[in-house]
DNA sequence: CCAGCGATAAACACTA
DNA sequence: CTAGTGTTTATCGCTG
């Protein structure tokens, strides 16, 4: 394969320009308004502390509980406001985005419930560039997923291994972006940041589903019981919060960006204490299988989906293999591919190239608020379980070879 | 039981 | 030469 690899003719004829207009968005904000912005993951990247005033917390109630409420209770507010949903569905959910960011540092060691693909995919995004070299990947994860400090060197091996098989992302020559050093820079390609973005969006379907509810259920199914069992249980909480949020993300009428759009920014906030997957020890190893699996591989539809996305929709793979590669856009016929998703899928048409004409910022804003929600709730819960235990560092040792 | 998928490990080649 | 990077192949575990 040649400078870019896996990628489909029109794929590396955007790769040049791509980087440069990463560059030229700048983040997130570059879309964003000026509030949203200064409240964006992305505008504050990596750095940005967790704490983090009251935006954070009312955001995170906003999500949290609205959405439990929602669920479950339908608390007042929820009746009386617009719910969460509506928010995001609305783009107003780009605050909560922010909030996430800001929940975002606190420490994190469990295993992110994000599939290696998704882990690159959030580094690169959240990049001023949206283009890094492996190592700064490596140096984001180490960031954001402690838990990786930890865990044996391997996941680097397979942090590269998905970067070159997969085909959502794309190898930028060096003359391009990085001057010094070694390697190349790595981007994500916007044809598929949709997909992952989806991908992201469902991968906590199925947790949530095996925690609480049936998906398709509306709020009213959801029981009382239920609520108290998650009050009960804040892990499995953040967990069905997830999930919830997913699921109401995905089910939105609206929710589709415009998923090619280069310039769609997706904030995935900073994930920085995204961990679902909370012990490590679970897992044999660093990997989010035990997770994923559990909650009925939610990683793995992530990434199935990607990969089937891929082949179906933007598929490209012509020399990838199908292992973890790309995404497949379309998602109309996408339960079907993936029978594994659950009934709320989403109805997003994301991708696919041709619908990538309608740029709607709004679409955008919705993806990030997703991204964000997923990896908010996600930090709500590593918070959580952080504060609770810290011994999870048992290092998953090879369950196998 | 099988197929699909993600994760992991390892080997190899290339480059700074 | 070494280390890092990129690619490829093989295998394992899990889920549907």
């Amino acid at each position: 394969m040649g400078p870019i690899i896996g990628m489909s003719p029109d794929k590396k004829a955007e790769s040049p320009g791509v980087v440069e207009e990463r560059a030229g968005l700048r983040g997130v904000c570059g879309t964003l308004p000026e509030a949203e912005c200064a409240a964006s993951p992305l505008a504050t990247s990596l750095d940005r502390s967790s704490s983090s005033g009251d935006e954070e917390l009312t955001n995170l109630n906003w999500l949290h509980e609205n959405l439990l409420q929602n669920f479950t209770l339908g608390s007042p507010e929820a009746q009386t406001s617009p719910s969460p949903l509506f928010d995001i569905e609305g783009n107003h959910g780009a605050s909560v985005i922010s909030s996430a960011a800001a929940h975002a540092g606190e420490s994190v060691k469990s295993k992110p419930p994000f599939s290696f693909s998704l882990l690159i995919y959030m580094a690169i995004e959240q990049s001023p560039s949206k283009s890094l070299p492996v190592k700064d990947i490596y140096g984001w994860i180490l960031e954001h997923f402690p838990y990786f400090s930890s865990a044996p060197t391997g996941w680097k091996n397979s942090v590269r291994h998905n970067l070159s098989l997969n085909k959502c992302f794309r190898k930028v020559e060096r003359s391009l972006g990085k001057v010094n050093g070694k390697g190349s820079l790595w981007c994500v390609d916007p044809e598929y940041r949709p997909n992952l973005i989806q991908a992201l969006k469902k991968q906590h379907f199925p947790s949530a589903h095996s925690f609480c509810t049936p998906p398709a259920s509306p709020p009213s199914a959801f029981s009382p019981a239920r609520h108290l069992f998650l009050q009960g249980c804040s892990l499995k909480e953040s967990d069905i919060d997830a999930a919830t949020a997913m699921m109401l993300l995905n089910s939105a009428p609206g929710h589709h960006s415009d998923p090619c759009d280069p310039d769609s920014p997706i904030d995935l906030s900073r994930p920085h204490s995204v961990l679902v997957s909370s012990d490590p020890k679970q897992d044999h190893n660093y990997s989010s299988s035990s997770f994923q699996r559990c909650s009925s591989r939610s990683s793995s539809s992530s990434s199935s989906s990607l990969s089937s996305l891929d082949e179906a929709g933007c598929d490209s793979g012509q020399g990838r293999r199908a292992g973890s590669e790309g995404f497949h856009s379309d998602e109309d016929s996408e339960e079907e591919r993936n029978p594994r998703l659950p009934s709320l899928t989403v109805k997003c048409p994301l991708p696919v190239k041709r619908a990538r004409h309608d740029s709607k910022p709004e679409l955008d804003e919705e993806l990030k608020e997703a991204a964000g929600s997923l990896l908010h709730l996600a930090g709500i819960r590593s918070g959580l379980d952080l504060s609770k235990r810290t011994a999870k560092s048992k290092k998953p040792e090879k369950h196998r070879k």
